[in-house]
DNA sequence: GCTACGATCTGTAGCGACTACAGGAGCAAG
DNA sequence: CTTGCTCCTGTAGTCGCTACAGATCGTAGC
């Protein structure tokens, strides 16, 4: 790692500090999703401080659950947008913010079956196997 | 719909008896999920009441969450197996329950994130928008 | 019989967000 | 000059479907 953090960094040493797969990297920018960066002699790409920024941001981005098309709508804000662009980034979170809302909810109600089923599972206590008996039944209860 | 549940449906009556799509039907089928159905003359797939309650099963599988090697798996169970077919089937649910929760602990985290940005944003009132600031952190925090 | 229409058939491609190669080229050290 | 690493492009695989295209089956009306 020649240049790590500062600039003309290859395309590994972004990896190494952002800690975004190398593969991945490549791909957000077939996608569009990150700016292309320029190219040395050989063709290999070389990044600035600014892509590090970048870069790190989609990855917050994704940690938080952002879809990618969330993410490039967040990029496309202007910087200093003023109350529009904090607008639409409250929106954008908001929402999902609902989304993942409901499926803490969905995911809750299916644990409770899933423990309603193991802890209705004594092995060789029954005739038939409790678990297999409700995966069976007719419809997934409403 | 000439045969509505008894025998020898065709694959849009057990489309309507499951409440599965029919490309959904096939393409259990072809990844060896559900049992491949007789034909008739014309190549028609032909269904039983056996069809009707193995898709009714998977459904019910899938909509508790479990992947499709999970019901492959619970499929294979001898039907009355006893005791040892039982305690998979348990194993099989209680792992499935164990990553149910840990997906709800992971998202609770992210919705207390999402909640905090969300309301430390009030647009117009701060000089930088505090969801893009919070997002281009150095590192999402630990 | 002929025609029209619906249901079904096969095979393939797309989704989202990556990941994993294969096969070739750049580049610095020994 | 060779070794060995990094990097390049392009393509295919993952999971669980879904959506076509274009052909065929089967039935009802005439």
């Amino acid at each position: 790692m020649k240049n790590s953090g500062v600039a003309g960094m290859q395309i590994g040493d972004l990896s190494a500090e952002t800690g975004v797969n190398i593969e991945t990297i490549r791909y957000y920018e077939r996608i569009g999703l990150m700016a292309a960066p320029a190219r040395n002699r050989g063709g290999r790409r070389v990044y600035e401080a600014a892509h590090v920024a970048q870069l790190r941001f989609i990855r917050n981005c994704r940690s938080f659950g952002f879809k990618v098309d969330d993410i490039r709508a967040l990029l496309a804000l202007p910087q200093n947008g003023g109350g529009a662009a904090e607008m639409e980034a409250r929106e954008l979170t908001s929402r999902h913010l609902t989304e993942v809302r409901r499926k803490i909810t969905e995911l809750k109600k299916l644990e409770a079956a899933l423990k309603g089923m193991v802890s209705a599972c004594t092995p060789g206590k029954q005739a038939e196997c409790p678990i297999v008996a409700s995966l069976a039944r007719q419809a997934t209860q409403p």
